[in-house]
DNA sequence: TGTAATGTTTACCAGTCGGTCAAATTATCC
DNA sequence: GGATAATTTGACCGACTGGTAAACATTACA
């Protein structure tokens, strides 16, 4: 009778666990490269090297993929910024987090693209998480920069527009990187350039946001 | 016989230029929000509001008016760039261009997105522009704050990253900008967050390469 | 080992894609 | 006003799109 569909029997079997990773991975490269109205499940199932109504019978729909890509690339997505310390010293919290999602644009630039192609495309799928998990995450740890700031532990300045910075800067890398090596060239657009631009990018964020000595409150 | 196809006849009529300017107009609604495979020659058509083939009367094919585009609109989005001034004064030459970057952001977004996402897709119909004129004009640039840099009146830094990095804060409020809208939630997404972008980044990258006194040569 | 559930494939469908063609319409210029 | 060139359109093409149906193959389990 085959009701699989991935969802509707409670223990999933070895294969569907195997295949659904499989799918899922072509369908990274894919969704990451074309976004999602650019995509075809012809191209994911050539990826994945199964046959078109093969993946159809994992995923009901394109969408359904999609959706399925999203959710679970979200949640690691914004581990960093989970990890951000209220306890922590501020200068080492904003130097590890601008490492940790410089190490996620290096290691996971395919993850970044495609949130970059959603995005940029209206995110016509991920609308709710936006306004929702995201935007309470975000207001949580502004919520922690913008004490620190009022302590004078770091500059004062609008922590929304920081973590933008920092998101935007690092993703960059992943997201922009045939742009950034074509203009390194040959020479510097090696692994190296991670580095680098590490080594930059903790500068211009530390001085940036070096605190105005203990400050007077109020 | 007609053979006008917007470039045989060597004076375009008032009738072209007009055509080709709202066919244009149109596809850059439509390319910068799909990009180049997700976009169809009917969504501009529609929005052009003129019959597919009208379109490909002035328009050879899909790549020939996404071609188009891109030519036109790399010129006018270096231009910030080109205006960076070596014998002007480095906090304000780096200021104002943060300043009109992000002007850019605000009042060209669609152009911003089209570029964002013909690099985020591997940048197939640009390499070339990217790796010669592109390039040539950052490393000019980048040699001038090199000489900033070294002369002491601004920090040490790689300047390349100083550019991109001014490039991905900049753009991010136009590429992203349905993710800054729904963080900033209904009260802070006014039109004023470019202000307190510009207010932000400005201190952030001014604070950021201070330069450390006149500092000893060589 | 049999058989029922699971997994895979071939053939196919209706709608859309980029693009063509010839006929019809409109502007231009004498 | 008429000839000529420029513009516009409806009808159409083959290739591709997301998705389906049903036959076939394989696995799990009694």
């Amino acid at each position: 009778m085959a009701i699989p569909r991935a969802a509707k029997t409670q223990r999933r079997t070895r294969i569907q666990e195997e295949k659904e990773e499989q799918i899922l991975e072509a369908a990274l490269d894919v969704f990451a490269v074309s976004g999602f109205r650019g995509s075809t499940i012809d191209q994911i199932a050539e990826v994945a090297g199964m046959s078109k109504p093969n993946l159809l019978y994992y995923f009901r729909t394109k969408e359904a993929m999609h959706r399925s890509l999203i959710d679970r690339v979200l949640f690691t997505w914004l581990e960093p910024l989970r990890a951000f310390d209220a306890e922590g010293n501020p200068e080492n919290e904003i130097r590890s987090y601008i490492r940790r999602k410089l190490e996620m644009a290096r290691d996971f630039p395919r993850e970044s693209r495609l949130f970059a192609n959603e995005v940029l495309q209206g995110a016509p799928h991920i609308e709710d998480e936006l306004k929702g998990p995201l935007k309470e995450l975000v207001d949580e740890k502004a919520e922690v920069i913008r004490v620190w700031a009022k302590a004078g532990k770091i500059a004062k300045c609008d922590p929304y527009h920081l973590i933008f910075s920092i998101w935007s800067t690092t993703q960059h890398y992943a997201d922009f990187d045939v742009q950034v090596r074509a203009v390194l060239g040959q020479g510097k657009a090696g692994e190296g350039r991670f580095e680098d631009a590490a080594r930059f990018l903790e500068q211009l964020f530390i001085n940036g946001l070096k605190g105005h000595a203990p400050q007077s409150e109020s």
